[in-house]
This record gives structure tokens, sequence and C-alpha cells, in this order.
DNA sequence: CAAATTTGTTAGAATGGTCTAACAATGTAA
DNA sequence: TTACATTGTTAGACCATTCTAACAAATTTG
């Protein structure tokens, strides 16, 4: 069984990995905050362990299982973080360092519970799909605000960063999932974009935010 | 600040600490299922930290400070048990093992959110007491039934042992803390007890069981 | 008390996870 | 295409936690 440490390793893996299922031993390193002989030696054990395919010098992917085991963390991740806010009342910015430490918890009643009382959730509180109990994940697609266009009404589905700051952000506005927005106008000096919603009767948003929102468009 | 071993090791002495706070290394090393070199060497560790006394040949003794943070470890557990058992719907024969994880989780707004959501409970689900946010611990003065005398009515509070063969027991014969008994005899010659209580008009509950069960003598 | 048993200690080693220093391979840009 | 920068590897070390083997101190028992 995969240890605390390791289940960090294939979720980070997991979360890195491009179009070809591909991460770079510096990138994985430095997502784990460890130094490059670390990430190294540890990515030498995972492959023993059947988790990880290396050849020396080549980006690394994970096998099927690496997959699996990378997957059912991440799902203990997000059911755990829809728990703290929909049962235990935790704000969304509140949620992910408490989700990190728990998701290596080893009793499948624990998560199926959770799962049942929040009703089976598909995303967690920041809109990111939750994997089911064999792993299998469903993309979701959602478009970032930046490429919506004035005139376009929008509602808001998920982000693409979930700092803490980035959250306290959004607070700060009263933007939260599900929030409707009007496009009102775009600056194409900087991209800048002028929205409405509830209460806000024109908010500014700049290009960075605007690229970490991601929406579903209203007809 | 203690890893989960140590936490685990402060536990244990705290658990174990005799009339004088006094616990020897073998039954510490018996208790975490580790080898008596082990202990001793983590013991040492624990000294130089300042959470345990400890010289040659000598009983161990935790420091006010090693007191408190097993306590408060104690505190996360019980906690976490009644969580599992109020909120979660969990058997009270289940928690343990789970709340042997979930002690080590270091999220204070977590567990004051369990302790506000149970409306601040002093019990676990075996009845043991749970220690205040600043680790000191009520004791509970309870009889064992196997000093209850025939004739006396008593409520079942609390268990001296709460193995998951006993809880599933206690399970089988519809025993759970609150219910009300009545002793109607006691078999002076191996001290079985026969008692009657809501469905169960007679009961025979050994002696290993009795001392086992806390009871509130009722008037 | 002396012998036997239990309890505690030391030494030495293993594993997992981490580091720094030194160097090698690969990729990029002059 | 050679030089520079980036990326990856090896070697060697350290700390935490664990073990077994050997021995020593303390306690119990005949
Ligand atoms: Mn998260
Ligand atoms: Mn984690
Ligand atoms: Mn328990
Ligand atoms: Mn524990």
């Amino acid at each position: 069984m995969a240890s605390s440490t390791e289940e960090n390793y294939l979720k980070s893996l997991y979360n890195l990995a491009n179009a070809e299922g591909e991460v770079n031993l510096s990138e994985l390193a430095a997502s784990l905050q460890v130094s490059m002989p670390t990430a190294n030696s540890m990515v030498k054990s995972l492959q023993k362990s059947g988790w990880v395919m290396y050849e020396k010098y080549k980006p690394l992917t994970l096998t099927k299982e690496g997959k699996k085991i990378a997957a059912l963390i991440i799902r203990k991740h997000r059911l755990t973080e829809m728990f703290l806010v929909k049962v235990m009342n935790f704000g969304w910015e509140e949620v992910h360092e408490v989700a990190e430490q728990i998701e290596h918890i080893h009793a499948p009643k624990f998560f199926e519970r959770m799962d049942q009382m929040l009703g089976f959730p598909t995303v967690d509180p920041h809109g990111s799909p939750i994997p089911d109990p064999q792993g299998k994940i469903t993309p979701l697609s959602y478009t970032p605000l930046s490429h919506a266009k004035p005139g376009q009404n929008v509602q808001l589905a998920a982000l693409t960063n979930s700092s803490t700051e980035f959250l306290e952000f959004l607070n700060s506005r009263n933007l939260s999932l599900g929030t409707q927005l009007s496009i009102l106008s775009k600056e194409s000096y900087d991209q800048t974009m002028v929205v409405s919603y509830a209460h806000h009767p024109s908010e500014t948003l700049s290009e960075k935010v605007c690229e970490r929102l991601l929406v579903r468009v209203l007809e």
C-alpha cells in the first residue's frame, strides 16, 4: 500500500500530466517542494512498485495502476472538501489544507458516508470533478470567462486556480459558483472585463481573474 | 511539534499511567506493539523534547507538557468518535480505528466544528470523558456492575474496555449507554449476574462482562 | 541468599524520506 | 555548432523509526 508520501507523489504526477500524460522531474520536484534528487529517488521506487514508468532522462508517466491510486486520493480530497463546506460549514477558501491531510486516511466507510450525506456530488466546492469510486473522472469542459463576449450571459462554474488568495478575492466580490454574470464590456487594451451580477451592477475584473474563472455560457 | 508516532507514544503513556503517573517500559512497548529497544530509544528522544521524565531503569512519567499534548490528542480522538457516531451514523464498535488516524490531523477548526456540531459533549460514545480544550479531564466515577447488589436499579454509563468484540457482544444483547438495568440476582459461585431491562426480562451476564460495565446507581 | 525470570540497555543494522555537492546529459541560443 | 542554461543523475550523508542479538540490572522465587 502506498504511504502518504507516495500518495502525494502520485497525485502530483496525475495533476501535472500534460496531454500525453507526461511529467518532467523538475516540475514534479517543484510541485512537491522537494529537491530533484529526492524526487528522482522516489520516482525510482514508485517504478519498482509498478505505479510509474521511468527511463533515464525521459519524461515520467503513471501506469494504469498509478493513475487509479491517484484518482482515488483525489476523490477522497474532493469529497472531503465538499463535506467540510456543505456539512461542517467551512468556507471554500479554508478546506484545501485540511483535505490535503484527510485524503490520506484509510477508512473506506468514512468516505462512503461523506459521499452519501452529500448526495453523491460530482464536483468539489471549486467546481473540480470528483472521480467516481472506480477512479474514473468525467472531465468538464467550461469556457474561461476571458473567452466570453460582451453581451453574453454566463454562470460561474469552476476555477482553474483555487489558491486561498484567489478565493478570498472572489469572496470580497461576492462571487461564488453559480453566480450569473452579464458581460457588459471588454477592454481590448488590457483584456479587463466589466460584468454585472446580483447587487453588483458594475464590477471590473482583470485579465488574470477572467482567465481563472470558468463559466457555462447561457443562451 | 510531535510527530504522529510521538503522539501515539504520549497517548499510551498517558493511558497506562498508574496512580503515581508511572509506566514501565515493557508495558509501553507492549501497548504500542513495538520492541523494547524501539520504545527505549523513543523514550529518550521524548525526554529530549521535554515530554517525558526518564532515568535508567526507573519507571517513566510524563512531564506537564507531555500530559497536555496527550490529553489534547485524546480530546481529538474522542470528539472524532462522537462525531462519527452522532453525525455520520457509525456504530460505536466501528469508530476507534478511524479515530486512531484522525486524532493526528492538524486542523483546530475541524475539531472545533465537530465540538460545536455535537453541542460540546463531555463523554465519547463509550462513556469516556472528553478532555477540555486546555487538556483538563474530569474523571467520572462510576461503579462496575460487578460491585452492584441484587435489587438495585442502575444505568449503563461507560465501559472499561471498548474492544470491537465486547461492543459487538453488547450490541447482540441490545445493551447501550443509558440502558437501565434491574439486578435480579448474583451467583456467588461464579459472580454471574442476572439482570432485566427493556425487552430483556432476564439476561445472564458473566463476571467478565459485569466488570467491564460501569454503571450509575439509581435510587 | 542464589538461581531463575523479567525488565531494561546497548550496539549495530535496515528502511523511508530527505538533503547538498558534484557531475552528466539534454536542450537552446549565439 | 559550440557555449550556456536547464534538467537529470549519482554519491554520500542525515534523521526518524524500526528491528535483532547480546548483555546487564532488577525482581521474584525456591
Ligand atoms: Mn483542494
Ligand atoms: Mn496530501
Ligand atoms: Mn477509541
Ligand atoms: Mn493514533
